[in-house]
Formats: structure tokens, sequence, C-alpha cells
RNA sequence: GGGAGCUUAGCUCAGCUGGGAGAGCAUCUGCCUUACAAGCAGAGGGUCACAGGUUCGAGCCCUGUAGCUCCCACCA
């Protein structure tokens, strides 16, 4: 086997093998009641529609992390997939496929449609889920979901049916958020705002009863002739006179009442403002306020209404067909049929032509948009589905407050809670067909409305067959809130996963999404379980390009995980993307960074290797009794390591588990000892070489164990080499911390010996000593110390460039040419063949004693200080202690070698 | 208008509950030392944005200032 392994590490070739033979294994899925306790995180379902992008290997990678780590940890750990059918996206999407074909929505009628789009996902809703694999996602592919699926669908029918019946949904005419190229509302969620150029217009409105003129101003002129008053502050003396009198809007002359109402500031312009209550959400309000007629001037598709408009909103009302709050239409006359953008042009020309238009201003404003397609908003007043927020957010405020979900990092609570605090009512309708059509009936003959899971066979009311379904579909986050609990089979309390799953525990997702979905799912878990839906809630940043742009399509800067994957593997991806920063932070995406990761796993494979390569059958138990202080010191590490990665993984600082497991396996089991394994390796004695072995495979497999939750294909690979592996590293338990691994003091002692090692090498190198040439090193050393530097001077041999090392109590028989290194434990003498710089080593003595001196003045000041001596913590105060005293000691040794090398 | 975040080595960023500043990349000097040149050994490089404060002790806590970024918000 060892002999076949090729000197780097080939990821191409190990990916495919071990993720098809996991899945077939059936290692990912869980069993429910399995008498381990549960862990559970249901993905964000990407949408069908999505390609894997780099936001998505974040999220997947960092739950992957957790899963794989809490399944080794001896949970029944379940990471439940699926996708979200996505309603505006894919309904474009498929729109616009069928444009290609020369097809309208309307030349096949929902039916067809719906046809079409179910074949699109049945063709590409798979595509995301197969990339999601080149991962390495440890999904139970088993319980793979789809929010139209008939579970979802069944669940999301229930909320609908019970929100309804006790209140907490209803319908009306409403301002909505409207998108004139999407046609549907959306929520205010999805509205995007963006800074625009516009232009403050100042209009005169003329008053009827005075003649005066009134001056306002307005950003928006072509609504004013949908407006349906004019509004002052009753307070306001400039206008006292005005109260109960009549506006005349110009263009159209129409005769409108002048209201008093605080909207209009008496601070603001001139104090006038002009109410337009079906175009404008703080008009709408005044509107309310005092009971003005609803004028509507744009049709949904956004241009101006005229005669057949009016018509047919001037029908609804003859009918009796018209409810509550129904706006009128107005025939818009020579602006009908205008854009908006047209008709404010031709009004503004007309306001001027007619003496109307006092002056021009310009001005930046916030403009909202679709946050699909950055269609300018439409306010507009609509008929939708609303979800009743006040009711639903008051536990879901309260449920966070007593921490029974947190958030990681902690600061999101406030987002979330500003968000919870200050949203309004929920418009939860669209008018589209690709989702969940809303399951509500209205009676043709006596306007019943039947809200129910299944179709009524005739109207409750009057008895009329006469039934037509409402025609929109639901906010695609409507089903998205309900993913925690209908994926694991509510609305059937008694389904065996939900009993058990279910509250989940861990929610990663990024800070973009939490008032969209965080929050919803939340307060529809409270609402329909009981249950919260998750205890934590782990919150990541956006992966941005090597400028710190956002990765987007338009701008052409997004980089393809897969080409990464195929390129650098899926390991070094992973590791590259939660190594480097810290949680709820951007990232920069740097293929610097992948290659990095790819390097480390080249190491870890080599490091492997020459395990491997050094083992001679089977490995036997470490013999404990006969470890030596590099043994010794190393366990001590990896005890140290695993209890901090560990604790890292619990408090869901990923990246500080990374680190820490990197750090160890290059620079102190590669570096370090591996080294140190080497002499004894090549040696004859066999219980030596035994037990070294026995430990390079117990602190590799662990390392692998350790690192497995950020690399699990290298990982995976090496492990099942190991002799003494189980049958995958995926079901291997995780490694634990060990008393008898405990060795604080030789530890310490081989940290020193190491430093030692460093400061011979920095000394040759300096002295351009070339590596190749051995030399023979004398340490002197305190009799206290003989033994253990008598353990070391192998170590010192190997790794200081020596052919032989002495260990002595006095400086006898040392050349006169040695130079001198002094460190704490011993001071090392290296002779060298040629002739020792004087001057230089005096320099460089000086330099040393100078660093000492400081470090005796910081810790004498510090212990000289009344107040760090009488408040310090006791293990502080002895550490400066022991400081200062090592210090003492080692100076002590430097001036007498100074001393020497002056005379 | 409200809220949050960032400012640490040339670059990108870590730094967990306050106890002598770290990594990767880049730079410089040596090395193909029989696991690894995707490597090894060594080195240089930081008044932790600024000003105050708390503390025996501050990159970390508090206050203020400046610059940058993001989120939320119906300013006519």
């Amino acid at each position: 086997m060892t002999r076949e392994m090729p000197k780097a590490y080939d990821h191409s070739t190990v990916e495919t093998k071990h993720y098809e033979n996991w899945e077939s294994k059936g290692y990912f899925h869980a069993t429910a009641n399995s008498g381990k306790t549960p862990y559970t995180i249901v993905i964000p379902p990407p949408n069908i529609t999505g390609q894997l992008h780099m936001g998505h290997a974040l999220d997947e990678t960092l739950q992957d992390a957790l899963i794989r780590y809490k399944r080794m940890a001896g949970f029944e750990a379940l990471w439940l997939p699926g996708t979200d059918h996505a309603s505006i996206a894919t309904e474009a999407k498929v729109v616009e496929a069928m444009a290609k074909d020369g097809l309208t929505k309307e030349m096949l009628g929902r039916d067809g449609f719906l046809a079409r789009a179910w074949d699109w996902k049945n063709t590409y809703g798979s595509r995301i889920v197969r990339q999601l694999r080149k991962l390495g996602s440890s999904c139970d592919w088993e319980r793979e979901r789809f929010t139209l699926d008939e579970g979802c669908s069944d669940a999301v029918k229930e909320v609908f049916v019970r929100l309804y019946n006790e209140g907490k949904i209803y319908r009306g005419n409403r301002l909505v958020n409207w998108c004139p190229y999407c046609n549907t509302s959306i929520s205010d969620a999805e509205v995007e705002h963006e800074e625009q150029d516009g232009n403050f217009w100042h209009i005169l409105y003329p008053v009827k009863e005075t003649g005066e003129m009134l001056q306002l101003a307005t950003t928006r002129p072509e609504t004013m002739l949908g407006d349906t008053a004019v509004a002052i502050n009753a307070e306001d003396p400039r206008y006292a006179h005005l109260h109960g009198c009549h506006a005349v809007i110009p263009l159209i002359n129409k005769e409108i009442p002048i209201v008093c109402d605080p909207h209009a500031d008496m601070e603001k312009g001139t104090g006038v403002v002009k109410i337009t209550p079906a175009h404008d959400p703080n008009d709408f309000e005044v509107g309310q306020r005092h009971d003005l007629p609803l004028v509507r001037v744009f049709t949904y598709d956004g241009f101006m209404t005229g005669a057949a408009d009016k018509e047919a909103a001037d029908e609804l009302f003859r009918s009796g067909r018209a409810t509550v709050g129904e706006p009128e239409v107005l025939d818009c006359g020579k602006y009908a049929g205008m854009s908006a953008k047209e008709a404010r042009k031709a009004i503004v020309a007309d306001l001027e032509a007619g003496g109307y238009l006092k002056k021009v201003e310009p001005l930046k404003h916030e403009v909202g948009t679709c946050y699909r397609c950055h269609t300018t908003i439409e306010p507009m007043i609509s008929k939708q589905w609303f979800v009743k927020m006040e009711p639903l957010a008051g536990p879901a405020i309260e449920c966070v407050e007593k921490g029974e979900i947190k958030f990681v990092p902690e600061r999101f609570t406030k987002t979330y809670m500003n968000w919870m605090k200050n949203t309004r009512d929920w418009c939860i309708s669209r008018q589209l067909w690709w989702g969940h059509q809303i399951p509500a009936w209205y009676c043709a003959d006596c306007g019943e409305t039947v809200v129910a899971k299944e179709a009524p066979s005739a109207c409750p009311k009057c008895g009329s067959k006469n039934l037509a379904q409402d025609p929109d579909t639901l906010d695609t986050w409507f089903s998205s809130a309900l993913w925690p609990f209908s994926t694991l089979g509510w609305p059937d309390e008694n389904a065996e996963d939900l009993k058990y799953f279910y509250p989940t525990n861990t929610l990663v997702t990024g800070y973009d999404i939490i008032g969209f979905w965080v929050s919803r799912m939340i307060f529809s878990a409270l609402e329909y379980t009981g249950k919260v839906p998750f205890d934590t809630v782990y919150i990541h940043g956006i992966v941005r390009d090597e400028l710190g742009r956002k990765m987007s399509k338009s701008l052409g800067n997004g980089i393809d995980p897969l080409e990464v994957i195929e390129e650098y593997g899926a390991d070094s991806l992973r590791f590259s993307l939660v190594t480097g920063n810290s949680a709820g932070n951007d990232m920069r995406f740097y293929t610097k960074k992948v290659e990095a990761a790819r390097n480390f796993c080249n190491k870890v494979y080599n490091a492997a290797r020459f395990v491997m390569m050094n083992l001679d059958g089977e490995v036997g138990e470490i013999d404990m009794a006969a470890l030596d202080m590099a043994d010794k010191w190393i366990l001590h590490r990896l005890n140290t390591v695993t209890r901090e990665v560990t604790g890292n993984l619990d408090s869901y600082d990923l990246n500080l588990a990374a680190q820490k497991i990197y750090d160890f396996i290059w620079t102190e089991f590669c570096d370090w000892y591996i080294e140190m394994a080497k002499p004894r390796l090549y040696a004859d004695d066999a219980a030596a070489k035994a037990n070294v072995r026995a430990i390079l495979v117990k602190v590799l497999g662990d390392a692998m164990k350790l690192l497995h939750p950020f690399m699990p294909f290298i990982t995976e690979e090496l492990y099942l080499n190991l002799p003494g592996a189980e049958e995958t590293i995926m079901r291997a338990a995780w490694p634990k911390y060990e008393e008898t691994f405990e060795f604080p003091q030789e530890a310490a002692t081989m940290e020193c010996v190491m430093e030692l090692i460093r400061a011979i090498r920095n000394v040759r190198a300096e002295m351009n000593v070339p590596p190749a040439k051995r030399v023979s090193i004398t340490l002197v050393t305190h009799e206290n110390d003989a033994a253990a530097m008598k353990e070391a001077s192998p170590y010192v041999m190997k790794l200081g460039g020596a052919n032989e090392v002495l260990v002595q109590l006095d400086k006898t028989g040392i050349p006169e040419n040695a130079v001198s290194v002094v460190a704490q434990l011993a001071e090392a003498f290296i002779p060298l063949t040629d002739l020792v710089d004087l001057e230089k080593e005096i320099e460089r003595m000086n330099k040393e004693i100078a660093k000492t001196k400081g470090d005796i003045a910081r810790a004498e000041g510090k212990l000289n200080n009344a107040g760090f001596v009488a408040k310090a913590p006791e293990r502080v105060i002895a550490e400066e202690r022991q400081k200062l005293e090592n210090a003492k000691a080692l100076l002590a040794k430097q001036e007498a070698r100074l001393a020497q090398l002056q005379n």
C-alpha cells in the first residue's frame, strides 16, 4: 500500500469515491428513536432555479462541519436537505423559457403553465442537489424535501386555515408594494431601497374659496391626478383661514377638500401636502383618517389608467362586487396609456405651460425597488391577503429575550429584534401561478368566502355550486417559514421524526435573510407547534470577491465553487472558507487561500505517508511506561488540542477550531514530532520503535478525526489506511480528553529543549554555517537538568545539525572557537572550524543581554508595584516571579560568556 | 432619521471571559536534509485609527472623535 502512495495528494481520485461509498452505506442517514440524543439541522433550502455559488458553499460547509462533529460526538445527527420552489424567481425563468417558444402564460392557461413549471423543476431542480454533494455535504438524502411537495403543501394549507379561523389572516384593500414588471404585489421585506436622482417639483394649487395659490412640493407629480385632498396642519397659522376650504387640482380641474392632518409638517417645505391615498403609504393613512376616496391612476402593469380601466372598476361598483376599500379608477384622458415616466414628463410640461409650476429642485431620494428585478416599486392600493403581525410578534420577541433562542454572534439579536418590533402586517398573496394556491373560495352568487384545506362542494351560505378558488398564490417565504417542522411531518403531531428531531438545534444562515426567513420561522413555529424551531441561529456573512465586492452576475465577478473543487478539491475549498474569518463577518475569496489549504492537504497526506512508510505490520498499544519527553509532549499537546477544538466547536468558533488543528498538525506534529520520531524509527531498538509507531498512529488518527468536520474526504482516505481503523471515520468516536496523557511538567521541559534547538539553528544561520555541516555540540548544564539534557540530546543532535552532543556540568574541553548559545536549561557550545568573529560574537551577546535585561526590568517593575502584588491573581504573580528568576539566571550565564569573550 | 459593524505586519484577516501582539500570503537569507520544493530552516516587518477614562495591568471594558461599510426606515 505505502509504496504505491504518490508524493503528492490527488483529491480527484479520492473525493467521489468516498462520497458514493458514504451515501450507499447510509452513513448520512439518521434514525429516529435510536436512543442517542438527537441533533438536527435543516438546510436553508436553495432555490430550484439556483446554481451552487460561494454563498451556498460557505453555508453548507459550516452546517456539514457541525453535523459531522455532532455525529462523531455521539449524537443522532440529522441534516435535513431540500429545495425551495422560489415562486417569483422560478416563474420568471419559466416565462422566459416559454417566451423563446413564442408562448405566454395566458396562452397556456394555468394548468398548461404549471405543467411546464413542473417539467422545469424536474429538469433543473436536482442540479443544485447534485452540486451540494460535490462539497461533501452529509445530508440525509432519504429525507429530502421540497417546499411544494405534498407534505409541505399540506402544512401550508393547515396553517392558512388555522390562522384564518383565528382572525390572524385577513383579506383587504391595502396599500401594497407593487412590482409592475413582475406584475405582483411583494412584501415590505422584498423591497430594496436605492438612492436615485430625482426632483422636487413645487406646484401651485388654486384655492376655490379665496382664489389664492397654495404652493406644495412633490417628488411624483404624475400621481397628482389621483389626489383626493390637500393637507395642512391644524396648528399652522399660515393656513388657519383655509380650514374647510377646497383646492383645485390643476390640469383636470378637480375640486378636493383641504383637510387638517398631523401628517402635514409645518417645518417642511410650505407645510402643505397633496394627498394621494391610492399611491402613497402615508397618504393612504391620511385618507383612512379623513375618509377620503381612493383614486387609482396606474394600471397594475405600470401605465396611466384610461376609459376602459375606469369602466371595469365602475362595473364592479355597480354590480355590488366591490369590497370595502375598493379604489375608484380615473380616466386619465390625454395621459391614459402613458408609462409613469412619460406621464411625469407630460404633466410637468403642462403644469409649466399653465403657470402652475413654481420651481424645480434637484433631489436625491431613496426609491423602493423590487429585490428580484429592481424595477421601481409602485405603491398601489390592491386587494391582498395579509398576516396580522401584532399577535405573532409578541411571543417571537419574548422567546429570544428569554434566551430560548440565541444568536451567534450575539449582536444579531438586535437585528432580529429591530425587525420583529417594527414589522407591519405581512402581505402574503402573490399574483403568480407557481406556488401554493390560496385555499380560499369565493361564491359568485352571494360573495361568501370559504377558507378550507379542501375545495368545498357548495357554498355553505347559499348552497351555490358556483365557487371559484382565489387565483393567487402565497409568498414563497410563507412555506419556508414552516420548513423546520413541515419537513419533519407536521401537521401530524405524532409523526415520529417530528417527535424525535423537533425542535431542531442549529440554524445556519446569512445575516441577509434574518428578516425574510429566520424571524418568520420563529413566529410560525411558536404559533403552530408551540415550540421554538431551533435553539441557536448561527449567522455568517457574505463571500465577496478579492476586491471586496459582492459576487454578482451583472459584475461577472462570481467564482464557481465547482471549478474550485475541480482544481483544488472540496476539502481545500471548505477549509479556506472556515479559516481566517469570524462568524457574522463578510469575507473575501482568495484563490491564494484555497491554495494554502490545498498545500495543507498535501502536508497532511505526506505526514500520513511518512507514518505508513514506517509501519511494519500490526501496531500495538502505547506503552505508557516507556514514553520519553517528546512522546509525553506530543500526547500532552494532542490532549490539549482535543479539548480546545471540542470547546471551540461547541461554542461555534469554527474558525478557531480549524486553525488549532491546522497548527497542531503542521507545526507540532510534522515539524517537530515526526522529526523527533525519526532517530528511533531508524534505530534498532525494537521496543522503542514499536512505541513510536503506536504514538504516531494514535496522534495521526486523532488528528484526522479532529480535522474531519472540515476536510471530510482526505481525512477519510488517510484514516482508512491506518491500522485499527473502523469502516469509516464518519462514524468513528470523537477524540476525548484523557487524564493519562497529561504531562505538563515534561511538556514544559520539552518546550525548553525546542527553544534551545531554535536558538542553535538561529545562530548557525546567522553564522552562515551550511545546514549540511555537522558539528559537535556541548551542552553545559546544571546537575538538576543534566538528566533531561541527556534525554534531549538525540533531538538536539537531529534537529540542531550535530554529529555528537555532549552533556557536561562544566566547560572543560570546549574549544576556544566555540560559539555559545545560552538558553534556559543549558548553554550550548558549537565549535566551528573557522575562527569565530569575536567582534560579531560580542555584539550578538550584547544584544541578547539587552533583551534579557529588558525582561528583568519588566518583571521587576510589575513585582515592585504594590498594586500588582496586592490585586493580581496568585497565578499571575507566581508566573511573573518565575519569569524574573529565569531571566536572572539567564543573564548571569550571558554575562559570564560575554566576559569570557572580552578576555 | 434609527441600528450594527469595521479600523491590528506590505496585503487579507484571526486574536475566546483584560495578564508579555498572531496566521496565511508577500519580502529577504540559506537548503532538492531518504514524508512533503504544494517543502525545510532562519530573518525582517506592528506607539493594535485618534483622544480621554476605568484598572495593579487595556488590542480587548467605558466615553468621545474621525474615516469606511452594511442593514433598517412611508420623509411630502
